[in-house]
DNA sequence: TTGACATTAGACCGACCGGTCTATAGAATT
DNA sequence: AATTCTATAGACCGGTCGGTCTAATGTCAA
């Protein structure tokens, strides 16, 4: 399933209306969720036509939301991965990956969160879907973070409940500072989740606090 | 704000409609967040006729969600204070309350989840009351955290920021436990937290693992 | 009994919801 | 040129949305 819809003529189309839509979606997701917006709005973001979303996505709306969740993880899996990569520290690297998720929150004004936990609460269980996403995204999250830290030297399972434990700080940080319209929540949580994730490597770089 | 409605003729009314209706507000937050629900279900729940929401609450579907809003925090101090002057040991209370959590939404089939989370991620800038509820509300929840872990002999900022963490982990854990359809998430969640918040007590308890 | 007030009851409204449908335009293949 | 397939375009639909408005029904104090 590549990214780039489909290749006719052109190598790269200028900006595929498929593509636009999912990015309208994810927008959307971010500010309202998926049912605070509507078709028309959503139509309206990405300059299309109704029929134009029931051609890319014929499952209507549910299938949008799909890819776009789809897309959001492969942005964040990829960013983390570069993150962690081009960091060798992976304290430092955490410290940055919270950091910037608190600054795109105040640059947006406070209002674009992280669009998966959104979904993730308006959902039924009737999205399987939608949920399933979800849940194959928040894996890899986990999975990707919980490996790097064992890279780090921690030991296996604790490395595993550290990247869980990362994953929901980074979720309920947002959700608090969103509502504050500050970031104190985000930074004392990060705060927190550093001091911890400093304790858990085998050897302690710099300074030791009691 | 007495919580308990006017009090006319008899004391203790059998169930007043209004808190019926905020009831049904707040189920409806925790299962599909509050664009999710319309007037028509919340009223068929609480079994009311559209004019008596109007007649409590002029403000219609936003007040109505101000005020479960307050409920919720209002019962969510209330138990924290209560199991925290119950359990001598913070870590043990916190763990107690992960855990409550953790079944109560495998309990529900994983739909309930926190209430709070999901419309703090919906509400928009336009929702004003909605936001300094939840704000509120939040703050609050981490200052009794912050409080009691501070009596547990921990240092001011670091009970803060561990206080925020906490919070920031059971939102976050719920989350991904919701739609992953079981409790890893969240046990792992918790069990890196409690390690994180054993390890900042000035005295160690029990065992001592590297 | 009468009036005042709180509460319950639901008909009704315009706007918008997500979704279907037909028509057209453009590109690729023959 | 003729055909085929993808993509764009928007009119249209029944249903539901949140909200308003007018009655009816208690339930008190006079």
């Amino acid at each position: 399933m590549p990214s780039k819809s489909s290749e006719t003529s052109t190598p790269d189309a200028p900006t595929p209306t498929r593509d636009r839509l999912i990015a309208a979606m994810q927008g959307a997701l971010q500010n309202k969720g998926y049912h605070g917006v509507g078709l028309k709005e959503l139509l309206e973001v990405a300059q299309a036509p109704k029929g134009v979303l029931y051609h890319h996505f014929p499952g209507g709306k549910a299938e949008l939301a799909v890819a776009s969740i789809g897309a959001v993880v492969s942005q964040l899996t990829v960013g983390l991965d570069k993150l962690m990569q081009r960091n060798a520290d992976v304290v430092q690297a955490l410290g940055t990956w919270m950091g910037s998720a608190q600054k795109a929150l105040a640059v947006s004004g406070y209002e674009r969160g992280c669009p998966l936990a959104t979904i993730a609460l308006e959902s039924g269980p009737d999205d399987i879907a939608i949920r399933q996403a979800l849940a194959n995204g928040f894996a890899a999250i986990r999975e990707r973070l919980g490996r790097t830290l064992q890279h780090a030297g921690i030991e296996e399972t604790r490395a595993r409940n550290l990247a869980a434990l990362t994953v929901s700080a980074y979720e309920g940080a947002l959700v608090q500072s969103r509502v504050a319209g500050n970031v104190d929540a985000m930074q004392a949580t990060s705060q927190a989740l550093l001091d911890l994730v400093r304790l858990s490597l085998p050897t302690t770089p710099t300074g030791e606090k009691p």
